[in-house]
DNA sequence: TATATCTATTTGTATAGTCAAAAGCGGAGC
DNA sequence: GCTCCGCTTTTGACTATACAAATAGATATA
């Protein structure tokens, strides 16, 4: 493994294990020169590099600093709703409709490949785009993993947000489906049962350990997911 | 503008204009750094930094080498879909279900931003995996960006495996929505009216001009959007 | 013929330096 | 107080060079 992919991934874990937390400073190309024995050029693309991906900010003169969990990246990096929400103007709020702790049980534990005994904290969660369901959040927090979630009431700041600010860089998987409302979740969104919704669907795991697992449902006829792309990204 | 920079984007504006195309060897790296009058390594970061992106490959000894199209690379980067059935190992055949060209209306024409009477072909095309209606495509190709297209039959290659070697690069915008399905529509993907269906819009630009605005229609319970998100990427 | 070896080419990584641009900081002068 | 000037730190871009690793193709050998 060459220098600079060592360094490349020494900072890059210190960030997603949380040990460097968005706003840190993190060492000068001379010190990281000094520590890894070798050129400031080779920091220098390092660095650079981590840059270009998003996860650090560098500014002449005050020195680099690990970034804020990228929004928009991509399309699939869809961020918390209320975040979104809030940047294209609109008014949301949402609705904690239930808050429980308990065990997981088989089939979903299978599903997620954790423990079946694992603690975790279930929420569900209804999101108002103004004044109008927009979704319905069918959340999971492992407790080992975020174990600050069991004294979190989620009252003020919904539980993707939250999530955002504990753990703040992660890995995650997306899922995205077409699904019918059925009657529960049509009376919720107060729309038909049976009509198409879209579902996303996340997982998301940090240091290999799943940390939450999440289900939002969109009534099809309020939500899509749009990007741009182009090969050079950016 | 830096030299690096100027050789990035010269070499990025050949490949997505079409001048290099997928397989073609592009110059080695002291031929570019006689032709830029600069040293090999810049050359080097601008070509590495293209390799990263997906869009050369470099390979010692036999040099660099412009990629084919990016294949998965984000979950919004869905491919044709008969290079993701093979892919999985999947029997994937396909109908023409409707060919004809004519000009763009009104309304089509403001939603694609494109001159109103702009010749257009018009496909409507049904997927078939593993002996299962699992897409209709509804695709619009504009003639005067693609004028091959009006003397192609498409009878043996999919429209978009076509547009692929075509223009194998080009801009791209997605819009993922669920919608349920309509009488025809779900007579031809064998489902039930009503049924939520996975919508995948795309329109493809190239050079600033449109060269085709596709949609795909999926039905719920055969189809998803899956993938997996890393700060890093890759 | 088949296989092993050599050679030339090209990329990959790294060094040790230079100069420049940005920007925070402190002090001089008003 | 405020503004301007210069100093210093840090990143950014670049050079010229070196050697290593991969490997296609030619050559030599069994």
């Amino acid at each position: 493994m060459s220098i600079y992919q060592r360094i490349f991934t020494d900072v890059e874990t210190k960030i997603i294990s949380g040990d460097w937390r968005p706003g840190d400073r993190i060492p000068v190309e001379h010190e990281l020169a000094a520590e890894y024995r070798c050129s400031r050029m080779t920091v220098s693309k390092a660095l650079s590099a981590l840059a270009e991906r998003g996860m650090i900010v560098r500014r002449r003169k005050t020195g680099s600093f690990v970034a804020s969990p990228q929004i928009d990246r991509t399309v699939m990096d869809i961020q918390d709703i209320s975040t979104e929400a809030e940047l294209a103007g609109h008014e949301h709020r949402f609705e904690i409709l239930a808050r429980k702790v308990e065990r997981l049980g088989e089939a979903e534990a299978q599903q997620l490949s954790e423990p079946a005994d694992a603690e975790v904290l279930r929420l569900q969660c209804l999101h108002i785009v103004d004044g109008r369901p927009n979704a319905i959040e069918r959340r999971i927090i492992m407790l080992d993993a975020v174990p600050r979630a069991r004294d979190e009431s989620f009252a003020s700041i919904p539980p993707g947000k939250w999530l955002l600010d504990e753990v703040p860089w992660s890995k995650a998987k997306h899922i995205i489906r077409a699904v019918s409302a059925d009657t529960t979740t049509a009376r919720i969104l107060q729309t038909e049962r049976g009509e198409a919704c879209l579902s996303l669907i996340r997982q998301t795991w940090q240091n290999g350990r799943t940390v939450t697992y999440v289900e939002f449902t969109h009534p099809g006829d309020r939500f899509q997911f749009a990007g741009t792309f182009h090969p050079m990204a950016n």
